[in-house]
RNA sequence: GGCUAGGUGGCAGAGUGGUGAUGCAACGGAUUGCAAAUCCGUACUACGUCGGUUCGAUUCCGGCCCUAGCCUCCA
């Protein structure tokens, strides 16, 4: 397998420190509101790494923090009138519930950074002990002088930064790069008993104390948006490091790329967000997934109804292949070494989807039982890669349609196959028009009559 | 201003030093009671721009233009 390493700024081969078992930690989201289609690439792209991992090694752990402790979510709980803990649960449970949505497997940990307090304070003090940070005034903050390799991930210059004079300037700095592991709470803020006093932790020590307790001092994947890497990432590598005696913390970094809207990336920060929930209103969650896998994981993407409508197009076609191929048991032949070795190619996934189009034609054209089965089975080993192309076909084009409604149309098209039979056609033809008033469509497949939502 | 990605046919989007992916849309044909779907085929003189290297560059190198991201919270 090949990776990007952002940190090398090269494609290289991924070799696992163990190859009996690869780590991997993603950054997870702040639950201070819903979480937004952005957020959800990151979910998707390192969702299908992991279902590869698992498939290409034995054993993987894979770790996708939630961070709850938050100057944010205390911001977002003072203006609805509610205990934090109750704005933290509440978009925590929307954030699974929106990824479940998107066939986003959970990852095998998810740490909370209110149940590692305890390891963020002890990773403070090593690091205070190692001289890599001080206490000033009730904080904790990182000497970023003391560790030279710092800007190592985003290529940067620490004096440059400096002279871009964008970094915030407090007289409790000994440098103005220093960054804060923890600080003072007011008695109306949260905060939790440490040697510097009532505090909380500073925004990126949580990553680097939950990485160590879960996945060890030396992870072998570490993945994030591409808006992470600095400061974010930067600030893991410099805490973690110093705290672990040098031993390295990440091998390989893994950045996605931001989704557009509007040719403006999406952000709270921005203001243009498109949360999962309304995205899932308006297409199924497999749809969007499909979109967020359509382009290369570290290109931009931008999101838009055309997009959405080709996605769903695409997958109609698949379904409909599938469904053809309904009564035919799958052959267990796994993913086609092509798609492997895509995804394998940095998880090339729009060349895997080249590969699956190819396959579907392949199942349309099938004359044997044999070749049906095959091609059957090597969609759904793709699928199964992707998280794609594991629902019922029959569902999938009968959409949002309720039991009743379905029944209903299931006997109008009966109506009409034997109209057609009667050689009816004009009745035929007033059934046919009569659903597709209702958005209903009929195929006259070679095996059968399909309908489905227009 | 510094750093990092990019600029591919109507749209989306891979990829490669020399036989121009893939999907959608378009066009033609087959099939169909008609449609839809499916299959076959075609086209769009596709690779930001100007130079350089090369027998040959969209693919390598350099300049320029443009776009996005980071440099502050952000997936």
């Amino acid at each position: 397998m090949r990776l990007y390493n952002s940190l090398t700024r090269s494609k290289t081969d991924f070799v696992p420190q163990d190859p009996e078992h690869v780590t991997m930690y993603v950054c997870g989201p702040t639950v201070y509101s819903f979480a937004h289609i952005g957020n959800a690439r990151p979910a998707v792209v390192f969702d299908v790494l992991a279902r590869l991992l698992r498939h290409d090694y034995p054993k993987l752990t894979y770790a996708r923090n939630i961070t709850d402790i938050d100057d944010k979510i205390n911001a977002a709980a003072a203006k609805a009138g509610v205990e934090i803990g109750e704005i933290a649960r509440t978009y925590t449970q929307a954030y699974y519930d929106d990824l479940e949505a998107l066939g986003v497997q959970p990852p095998d940990v998810t740490p909370h950074v209110t149940e590692h307090v305890d390891d963020i304070i002890s990773m403070i003090e090593q690091l205070i002990a190692a001289d890599h940070a001080y206490a000033a005034e009730g904080h904790v903050l990182f000497n970023v002088p003391s560790y030279p390799d710092y800007g190592k991930l985003s290529n940067r210059d620490r004096r440059e930064m400096i002279a871009g004079a964008r970094v915030e300037v407090a007289p409790y700095k000994q440098d103005p790069a220093d960054f804060v592991l923890w600080k003072p709470s007011s008695d109306d803020q949260p905060g939790w008993d440490s040697p510097w006093g009532r505090g909380r932790p500073g925004w990126h020590i949580e990553c680097s104390a939950m990485a160590k307790a879960h996945l060890g001092e030396t992870i072998d994947i570490h993945g994030g948006g591409s808006d992470l890497q600095f400061p974010h990432h930067e600030n893991e590598i410099a805490q973690s490091t110093c705290a672990h005696g040098g031993a390295t913390y990440a091998r390989y970094w893994l950045h996605n790329g931001l989704l557009n809207l509007d040719g403006q990336k999406m952000a709270k920060s921005v203001g243009n967000v498109l949360r999962i929930r309304d995205v899932l209103q308006q297409v199924p969650g497999e749809v969007a997934r499909y979109v967020l896998l359509s382009a290369h994981y570290r290109q931009p993407l931008d999101w838009s109804d055309e997009v959405l409508t080709q996605a769903r197009t695409t997958l109609d076609r698949i379904y409909r292949a599938l469904e053809q191929l309904k009564d035919v048991e799958a052959a267990q032949a796994g993913a086609p070494d092509a798609v492997l070795q895509s995804l394998r190619d940095d998880l090339n996934t729009p060349q895997v989807f080249a590969e699956v189009s190819e396959l579907v034609r392949a199942a349309n054209k099938a004359g044997s039982d044999a070749e049906r089965a095959a091609v059957k089975g090597s969609i759904l080993a793709t699928g199964a890669l992707l998280g794609l192309f594991q629902a019922d076909p029959a569902g999938w084009f009968a959409g949002e349609t309720g039991d009743d409604e379905a029944t209903e149309i299931d006997a109008l098209v009966a109506q009409r196959q034997q109209a057609r039979a009667d050689k009816d056609f004009a009745a035929a033809d007033r059934i046919r028009d009569e659903l597709a008033a209702r958005n209903i469509i009929i195929e006259d497949a070679a095996g059968g009559v399909r309908w489905r939502r227009g």
